[in-house]
DNA sequence: AATACGCACAACCGCATGTCG
DNA sequence: ACGACATGCGGTTGTGCGTAT
C-alpha cells in the first residue's frame, strides 16, 4: 500500500494535462462513452485525483457517471468510484497491514470467504481491494509452501467469532462490530466455553449431540444452546493455537466475555447466510467438504475451492468434473451442488449404519432428512449432528471400536471406500458440514516452526508410501498417557480413526493418510508428542453443539 | 551487471444487485 | 412486470519494484 502511483503519475501529469485525456490510449488502452468520448484508462494522475476529490467535495459520493460530465474527468463512473473508494476517500489507512489487521483478515476470511467488501467493513480505513490483494498474495504464498490457508487457531475461532459477531449486529451495519473485534484484541475462545465443556468431558468435540428438536423451531423461538454451541470452532484444539503463538500471526489471548450466546449469534446469522453460504458458519473456510474429494467426484459435484488444491494434496485422480478454481474460500455451492444434498443426506439417528453400508447414497435416504437445501444450514447441522450422534451411540454400545470396524468391513465388502464412508459418517462429503472433521484436519493442521507462512511443509519430503498411520501418534489423553495405557478409541474425536487398529491395517488408511497429507500425520504426531496441552484440549473442549439446556 | 522471479499494488472487467421510471 | 441505469462486488490482469540467481 505504500506504493503510490502518484510519482509516476506526476510524470504523466504534465502530459495528461497538456494532452487531451481522451487521447490517452497508451498501454492501458481506453474506453469510449456512448457519445464518442474516449475515456481514459490506466493509472490515475494527481490532477485527476484532485479533480475527483474536488468533485466529491462538492457533490458528495455517488452519481459517479456524472463525474465525467461535470468535472471534465475522462473516466468512467466505475473508475471514479473505485479510485475514490480505494485511494481518495478520507480516513483511508495506508501502509502495510498491522498484525492485528492481518489476523482479523484471516479471521474474517474464515468466516466470510471472499467477501472482501464485508471484510473491509470490519477493517476501518482499509479497502476491499487491499484486503483482496493481501489475501491473494497470501494464499499464493501459502499454497506454494503447501501450508493450510488458515492458522489452526483461526479455524478454531472462525465459527465462534462469527457467532459472537452476530450478536453485535449485522455485518453490514457492524462498524461497532469491527471496532469491537479490533479493540477487544480477543479472538480467543471464551473461557466460559471451555469451562462448560469440562463438565461434559465425554461429549463429542465436534459431533454435536443435538437433541431431536427442530432447529427451525429453535430459531423461531430464539432459543438454543448457548455457550456450548460452538460446533466447528472447537474442532481445533487449543493446543494448535498455542503452537500458533510461534507463528507470525499474533496470538490473541484475551477472553471474549461479551456475555453473548454463540448459538443465538449463530442462529441470527443463519437465515441471512443460508442462501449465500450454504456451507454455513464454517463455510467461510475454503475447506473441502469432503476431505478426500471422493464424495465430490462420485456425485459429480464440484467442490469449488477444494482446499486439497491449496494444500498441495490434491489428487489428480480426483479432478472435479467442473472447472476448479484455485481459490474459492467461501465455497458457495451452486444450486446444482445443493440439489445433490437431498440425495445424499443420510437418515437421522438410526440411519448411520445403513448409510455407511449403502453404496451410493444417492439412491438412499432422503425422505426423512431435512436437506440443507430445503431446510437450511441449521437443519444440515442437525442432520449431521444426528448422524454423528448415531455413530457415537454405536461406538459406545459396542466395544469402543467394534462398530466402526463392522461398518468398515461391511463397506469394504461392498467395495465402497472405507475411508469415504467413514468420513461420511461424520458428515456428508458434499454437505456443507461435511468438512467437520476431515477438512479441519486438512485445513487447520498445526504448523510447526516459527512461521506459518514461510515454513516449508514437512510432507513434501515424505513419500506417500511411507505414510503409515501407526507413525501418527494419536492424540493422547493425558490420563492414559501418564498411565501408559492403551487409549480407548474415542470416535468422537477426529483422530480416533487414526488410532484404531483397523485403521492401521486397512488399505484405506493409507489412502486417507495420503489424501489428508503427510502433514496431517506428522503434525498430529507433533501435537501428540510435542505438547501435552493438545491432549488436554480435548478434555477441555467445549461441548460442541451440546446443548446443556436440552440434555 | 543482467536476468528471472516473486511480490505488492492499482486498475479494469464482467456480473450481480438495487433502484427508479 | 419490465427494462434501463447506477452501483457494488469479486475476479483477473497489468505494471513496477525488490530480490535472488
Amino acid at each position: 500500500m505504500s506504493r503510490s502511483t502518484n510519482e509516476s503519475e506526476d510524470d504523466m501529469l504534465s502530459k495528461d494535462q497538456s494532452d487531451s485525456p481522451s487521447v490517452d490510449e497508451g498501454s492501458s488502452g481506453g474506453g469510449s462513452l456512448g457519445g464518442g468520448t474516449v475515456l481514459k484508462k490506466g493509472p490515475w494522475t494527481s490532477a485527476e485525483d484532485a479533480i475527483l476529490v474536488d468533485y466529491v467535495k462538492k457533490h458528495g459520493e455517488g452519481n459517479w457517471n456524472s463525474v465525467q460530465k461535470h468535472s471534465g474527468l475522462f473516466r468512467c463512473g466505475k473508475s471514479c468510484r473505485l479510485r475514490w473508494a480505494n485511494h481518495l476517500r478520507p480516513n483511508l489507512k495506508k501502509g502495510a497491514f498491522t498484525p492485528d489487521e492481518e489476523r482479523l483478515i484471516i479471521e474474517l476470511h474464515a468466516k466470510l470467504g471472499n467477501k472482501w467488501a464485508r471484510m473491509a467493513a470490519h477493517l476501518p480505513g482499509r479497502t476491499d481491494n487491499e484486503i483482496k490483494n493481501y489475501w491473494n498474495t497470501r494464499i499464493k504464498r501459502r499454497q506454494r509452501a503447501g501450508l493450510p490457508l488458515y492458522p489452526p487457531d483461526v479455524c478454531l475461532h472462525a465459527g465462534n467469532e462469527g457467532q459472537q459477531s452476530q450478536n453485535l449486529g449485522d455485518f453490514s451495519g457492524g462498524d461497532s462490530q469491527h471496532h469491537d473485534l479490533l479493540q477487544s484484541n480477543s479472538f480467543d475462545i471464551p473461557d466460559v466455553i471451555f469451562d462448560n465443556f469440562k463438565t461434559n468431558p465425554g461429549s463429542l468435540p465436534y459431533a454435536p449431540p443435538f437433541p431431536d428438536i427442530s432447529v427451525s423451531s429453535m430459531l423461531s423461538q430464539g432459543l438454543g444452546p448457548t455457550q456450548n454451541y460452538s460446533f466447528m470452532t472447537s474442532t481445533i484444539p487449543r493446543a494448535k493455537r498455542l503452537r500458533e503463538s510461534e507463528s507470525p500471526f499474533p496470538t490473541y489471548s484475551g477472553n471474549v466475555t461479551n456475555g453473548l450466546t454463540p448459538f443465538n449469534q449463530f442462529s441470527s446469522e443463519i437465515s441471512e447466510k443460508i442462501h449465500q453460504r450454504p456451507f454455513g458458519l464454517c463455510g467461510g473456510f475454503p475447506y473441502d467438504p469432503d476431505p478426500m474429494n471422493k464424495g465430490s467426484t462420485s456425485f459429480g459435484v464440484v467442490t469449488a475451492g477444494s482446499h486439497a488444491l491449496l494444500n498441495g494434496n490434491f489428487s489428480a485422480s480426483k479432478v472435479p468434473t467442473g472447472a476448479v478454481k484455485t481459490e474459492l474460500p467461501s465455497l458457495q455451492y451452486t444450486d446444482n451442488d445443493l440439489s445433490m444434498w437431498a440425495n445424499i443426506c443420510p437418515p437421522p439417528l438410526e440411519g448411520v449404519e445403513t448409510y455407511i453400508q449403502s453404496p451410493p447414497p444417492t439412491a438412499q435416504v432422503q425422505s426423512d432428512c431435512p436437506s440443507p437445501r430445503n431446510s437450511g444450514l441449521l437443519e444440515a447441522l442437525l442432520h449431521e449432528a444426528q448422524t454423528l450422534k448415531s455413530v457415537k451411540n454405536q461406538s459406545s454400545e459396542k466395544s469402543s471400536n467394534s462398530s466402526v470396524i463392522n461398518s468398515a468391513e461391511v463397506v469394504d465388502s461392498t467395495g465402497q471406500n472405507l475411508c469415504e464412508t467413514e468420513w461420511e459418517g461424520y458428515g456428508d462429503p458434499i454437505s456443507p458440514l461435511g468438512r467437520s472433521a476431515a477438512s479441519v484436519f486438512s485445513e487447520c493442521t498445526p504448523v510447526s516452526g516459527s512461521s506459518l507462512d514461510e515454513s516449508p511443509p514437512d510432507k513434501a519430503s515424505l513419500p506417500e508410501s511411507n505414510v503409515k498411520v501407526e507413525t501418527v501418534e494419536p492424540i493422547l489423553s493425558s490420563d492414559w498417557v501418564e498411565k501408559d495405557e492403551s487409549p480407548p478409541v474415542d470416535f468422537s474425536r477426529p483422530d480416533a480413526l487414526l488410532n484404531a487398529d483397523w485403521f492401521d491395517q486397512s488399505d484405506c488408511a493409507k489412502d486417507l493418510a495420503t489424501l489428508l497429507g503427510d502433514d496431517f500425520c506428522s503434525e498430529y504426531k507433533q501435537m501428540a508428542g510435542g505438547t501435552s496441552s493438545w491432549s488436554c484440549q480435548w478434555n477441555n473442549m467445549p461441548a460442541v453443539c451440546q446443548m446443556s439446556e436440552h440434555p
